[in-house]
DNA sequence: ACCATTCCAGGAATCGGTTGCGCAACGCGT
DNA sequence: ACGCGTTGCGCAACCGATTCCTGGAATGGT
């Protein structure tokens, strides 16, 4: 099964390739019915062009590349489906990778996405090591920050405030009456947990309300970990009487580690999360929330990829959307 | 910012591009000293093999296709996983595909996995639409279906005896002394849904309960629609005291539906489900359902395409794995 | 009727790799 | 010293598109 190329419809149709070329891209003018005689052979051939043939000449791919820490995860599964949206609205394509906030893995993937020269990338970083995108941007690759970003980073942001989201989510448990509150993060190597860390501490100052370190745990964002950090922050002699938790894994491990616990929520605890999730309305409790607009926050990192190589502007502005509180049983 | 070609890492080098390549590909021996002349240019000079160039002449881009129908359902999360992780072993990367359980968006994908010149493709596919798919077969390239498949497809198939796993699902309703069961499904034109529906069947026939039409409701795989299913069910006049839920976004929806009934589960109407779920064990209640074994499900899925490409087999026979039950409070 | 434009389209170089063919240099046996 | 086999590597064609440059035909103006 021979590959139809652009030079069997140019046969076909009875011209040359570069006519065939301009006819497909719209590139120059070609009369209306030569125009129709290699559409005609485009259809009957069932040609397809060859994309790393186009590639090769034009130096673009149209291939994005998309960097997540957890692909199981629906918050990133949210995300992706608005970057894909607005990618695919634009004729380009995505490419997926997955980290496992694994830093080598990151790296390596890095470096497949430039040999596989695509336009662009979005990533949600698993390091603060800007090295590796350093390399993309020297190459005038766009590159666009999701959910995390560096300090100083140099490249656009879309995210959400963290920080006052968490601040919300904990001066909401203050308002509730509640006074020893803990908090269940991520390693700080994370920006979005540097924030939140900082508004929930915001919060808690403004209340006057002590900080204590042992009542701020931090831990790997996966749900056995949130468990482990869960029973770690309730089997202390003095313990909190509300946890905010800065991420929906998390979240759930508490829940778990809670209920292995033979604690309730909220009468033992109550419980803030980071981040909704489908089934945080049927959890026992249902859960309250600080609510990101993963959706949009996938489109407008695409589309900011998407104007930096259509060079409308030469520096691209970050995008901080605002979480909502969304109230719950677990508060 | 001039990319870095093979040409100047063989200058560099003193020696030719095609030690360059030889070097790189190890495709032919090259004197130690020379290699490490060639290395070091790499280095030094930063060289990142373009993979447009060489997939135009090999004709193979190491890109696996993988279209899924909800990049937001962990289930297809956790697929990835296992998918990706396989692949990135083998040195091939993934172009992931969502097509929202939308058929032209599928066709548009696979239209343009072919344009992209993948080597394979992993579908899990929205439609009963071998057309599409047929394509790329016609063009050599290995296809395995995934989570669904075809009347008579000509593909392998990786997934789960969706049969047995709802029979297995059932009876255990059955056994637990429930005789008026409903069934919420999807669609019939999935694969899977056909053949859960079936086994649902077998074991109520089994048990000698007769099948009611109006206790079987079929509906898009969402949360949304899996309530509006759920309440349709439950406002008959004769409602079924228990429901056999045959996908975790129904089951979820399910959930929701009863709750806002105001009716409690599983006094009033147990569930099973379909698809395990993190949260599910931390539902109100804990949900029992038929759990399959998602990673595996990936990696085999991707070693299948492997091996295909790699011509051991001519025939690669499908894979079904078995599901288990987990029992949990719904029940 | 002739020359200047304009209109359409073809030829060929090019992108950055891979790979078959072939050659120079070297070692070794006689 | 000569021939032959072996070793290590270079040359150049090729993959399938894009695009610049160019040229012939058609048109229009006088």
């Amino acid at each position: 099964m021979k590959r139809i190329t652009m030079q069997d419809v140019a046969e076909q149709a009875g011209v040359s390739k570069a006519t065939v070329s301009h006819v497909i891209n719209e590139t120059r003018f070609v009369e209306e019915t030569t125009k129709e005689r290699v559409q005609d052979a485009i259809r009957s051939l069932g040609y397809r062009p060859n994309v790393a043939a186009r590639s090769l000449t034009t130096q673009r791919t149209r291939v994005i590349g998309l960097i997540v820490s957890d692909v199981t995860n629906t918050f990133f599964g949210e995300i992706m489906l608005g970057v894909e949206d607005v990618l695919i609205a634009n004729g380009y394509s995505l490419m997926v990778c997955n980290t496992s906030e694994v830093l080598e893995r990151e790296e390596y993937y890095i470096d497949i996405l430039l040999r596989q020269g695509v336009d662009g990338i979005i990533a949600a970083a698993a390091s603060q090591n800007w090295d590796a995108l350093n390399e993309a941007a020297k190459l005038n690759i766009p590159i666009v920050m999701l959910d995390r970003t560096f300090d100083n980073a140099k490249s656009p942001y879309v995210g959400v405030n963290n920080k006052y989201g968490a601040y919300l989510g904990t001066k909401h448990l203050i308002e509730r009456g509640y006074r020893e509150i803990g908090i269940l993060s991520g390693f700080q190597r994370l920006s979005t947990m540097r924030e939140r860390l900082s508004g929930f501490e915001m919060a808690l100052s403004e209340a006057g309300l002590p900080l204590r370190e042992y009542w701020s745990v931090a831990s790997r964002l996966s749900i056995e970990d949130g468990q482990r950090a869960m029973r770690e922050l309730m089997t202390q002699e003095e313990r909190p009487r509300a946890v905010f938790v800065c991420n929906n894994l998390l979240s759930l491990g508490a829940l778990m580690g809670l209920q292995a616990l033979g604690m309730r929520c909220p009468e033992d605890v109550a419980i803030v999360g980071f981040d909704d999730h489908p089934w945080a309305q049927v959890s026992s409790p249902p859960l309250t929330v600080v609510r990101q607009p993963t959706y949009r926050i996938g489109e407008t990192a695409a589309r900011k990829v998407l104007q930096a190589l259509n060079g409308d502007q030469d520096d691209i502005p970050s995008a901080l959307f605002n979480c909502e509180l969304i109230l719950r049983q677990s508060s």
